[in-house]
DNA sequence: AGAACCGCCTGCTTGC
DNA sequence: TGCAAGCAGGCGGTTC
């Protein structure tokens, strides 16, 4: 699922192939999506990340939004049929950009530029001190809280599970018992992950591909996520999995305190 | 108010 | 083999 390595991943991309192109055509397969407006004659000025959300900024002061949620996918295509499961799509002067979702939960807006709030991106403009600040006290398990998208943007539950595992913290942790140098740990550890995930252009242990249909090489660097049963990396313990609001969770229980 | 839970979705895996 | 149930989970909305 795409999370900010994926997302980052595909915005540099697009950075590359789209920006400065002009919009021929955009059409919409899903009727979920029928709110869109039609962006033909409008070009593409810049594409950057926001959070998990790819932002394609228009030369006329709007910008379409798209939160690719569980399984959606960007897909470039010189020429050829319409992939399966494509909701969305615009065709540009030397090729086509798809938005494909098997399960539809992908989400395109097109609102002014600057609209969404920015902030919070623990690879630009993270406030440790504003963080600590105004979630420390907080009673939510720290895995929850490092995923909650309003406290820091970006992280989904592979790199929460990687993060807190490299950090030695245990995911069920109480944000509020959780000491400054611990906090510390986390963030360090949160920019080593997602700068080498970035690097292996994603995760894909599922369905994740860039741009252009490619695998990303982070599965290999995976420590914790997916790993039940397995010896942990750092001290030869077995990573479990546990269940924490629905959603797995997979740490070691031996170094993880 | 803050924390937990639900529903949206469909393809794939598991179990009988 | 075939079908049904279970599972995956980000996030907005609802409930506790």
């Amino acid at each position: 699922m795409p999370e900010l390595p994926e997302v980052e991943t595909l915005c540099r991309q697009l950075q590359k192939t789209v920006a400065g192109k002009k919009v021929l055509a955009s059409e919409i397969f899903d009727s979920k999506l029928a709110h869109m407006e039609n962006i033909r004659g409008r070009t593409i000025s810049a594409v950057r990340r926001r959070g998990k959300t790819v932002e394609l900024i228009l030369s006329n002061r709007h910008s379409v939004f798209i939160h690719l949620r569980m399984t959606g996918r960007l897909l470039w295509l010189k020429e050829g049929d319409k992939p399966k499961h494509s909701r969305w799509h615009m065709s540009l002067t030397e090729g086509n950009v798809y938005l494909v979702d098997p399960r539809r939960f992908a989400t395109v807006k097109l609102l002014p530029t600057g609209d969404s709030a920015a902030g919070n991106d623990i690879m630009h403009d993270f406030d440790q001190h504003a963080f600590i600040a105004g979630h420390g006290r907080r009673k939510v398990k720290v895995k929850n809280l490092i995923m909650d998208q309003k406290a820091i943007t970006g992280i989904g539950n592979i790199y929460a599970c990687e993060i807190l595992h490299r950090a030695g913290i245990h995911p069920e942790r109480v944000a509020a018992a959780l000491t400054k140098k611990e906090w510390e740990k986390i963030f360090k550890s949160a920019k080593i992950i997602l700068t080498k995930a970035i690097e292996k252009r994603g995760t894909s242990i599922s369905d994740w591909r860039d741009l252009y249909g490619c695998q990303g090489e982070n599965q290999f660097e995976l420590r914790a996520y997916g790993r039940v049963g397995e010896q942990c990396g750092n001290c030869g313990g077995t990573i479990v999995r546990i269940k924490q609001g629905g959603r797995s969770t997979f740490y070691c229980p031996v170094c993880q305190k």
